[in-house]
DNA sequence: ATTTCAATCTGTAATGAGTTCAATTACATA
DNA sequence: TATGTAATTGAACTCATTACAGATTGAAAT
């Protein structure tokens, strides 16, 4: 289990040395949570859940790596929830559902062609969202 | 000048008494403010705009406002915008394009249904959006 | 090994949007 | 005119995010 923990982080520093970012125990460790869990966490959520890991890890650190992981085109960030940021491991282009009642984020499977765009009316597009809010499932 | 200016918010009077809402003149200049300028502003922008014509202005004034005019299905409330709500007078079903230079926010009159569903898998649907992001005509 | 240097990390302080709340004001109705 | 509810005000507060300066790391050079 400890060997195969190392392994998949050794896998991780490979896939970030391949991207030009330097492999930093405190990258491996956001890009490990962001890849393991898909639940669009806020920077917040990130600190709490590796802070035991490393102990002296500051939130300013988990700022700058999600700011510069989205610069590198590994994260995307949503800006859908008015409170914090909160992020996403970039896959396929997708939709997302905020619920208004309990604040989670689900993926939204959507066929539609909105998110490829490089130009809307003259301007040059770089990043493009479809996000709907209301009511969850599980809320209703 | 001043007559039609009158008669101008008097029309918004009646508006707002239509609506089920109390015509104060706070309310009257805020809803003036987002019907003649379409430029999806902040608080502050409204702010600065509208408190010359009432001294005695709060900012939480402001807030409330908008929020009761968000319930009221008066403004869309935008989060494309990390650092601050925008709001959008509301009409037609748009998408929103935000330049990340200059920070304008420009409609954009796109043929697409996402913005019409009422569930989506299994979500009550309340708000749809969708939003660009990247470098404007101007900026460009 | 030691030095050097840039990049990264850390923690504190500052910023600023948005909220809370209690007191004041406005306004409709009796 | 009196009364009660709703709206407004402004100060204090919360909290996500940023700024910044000092400490640490790690790789390359000597």
């Amino acid at each position: 289990m400890v060997n195969k923990n190392k392994t998949l982080l050794n896998e991780i520093k490979e896939i970030l040395k391949s991207k030009d970012i330097k492999p930093s125990y405190q990258r491996i460790m956001v890009y490990n949570y962001m890849k393991n869990h898909r639940n669009h966490p806020s920077v917040d959520t990130i600190f709490k859940a590796i802070s035991g890991s490393i102990p002296t890890l500051s939130k300013t650190t988990i700022y700058n790596i999600l700011n510069f992981f989205a610069k590198k085109g590994i994260v995307d960030t949503l800006t859908i929830d008015k409170n914090e940021v909160r992020y996403d491991f970039i896959k396929t282009p997708h939709a997302h559902f905020m619920c208004k009642i309990c604040g989670e984020i689900f993926d939204i499977h959507l066929k539609s062609d909105v998110c490829l765009k490089d130009f809307v009316e003259g301007h040059k597009v770089e990043d493009a969202h479809v996000d709907f809010k209301g009511v969850c499932k599980g809320c209703l």
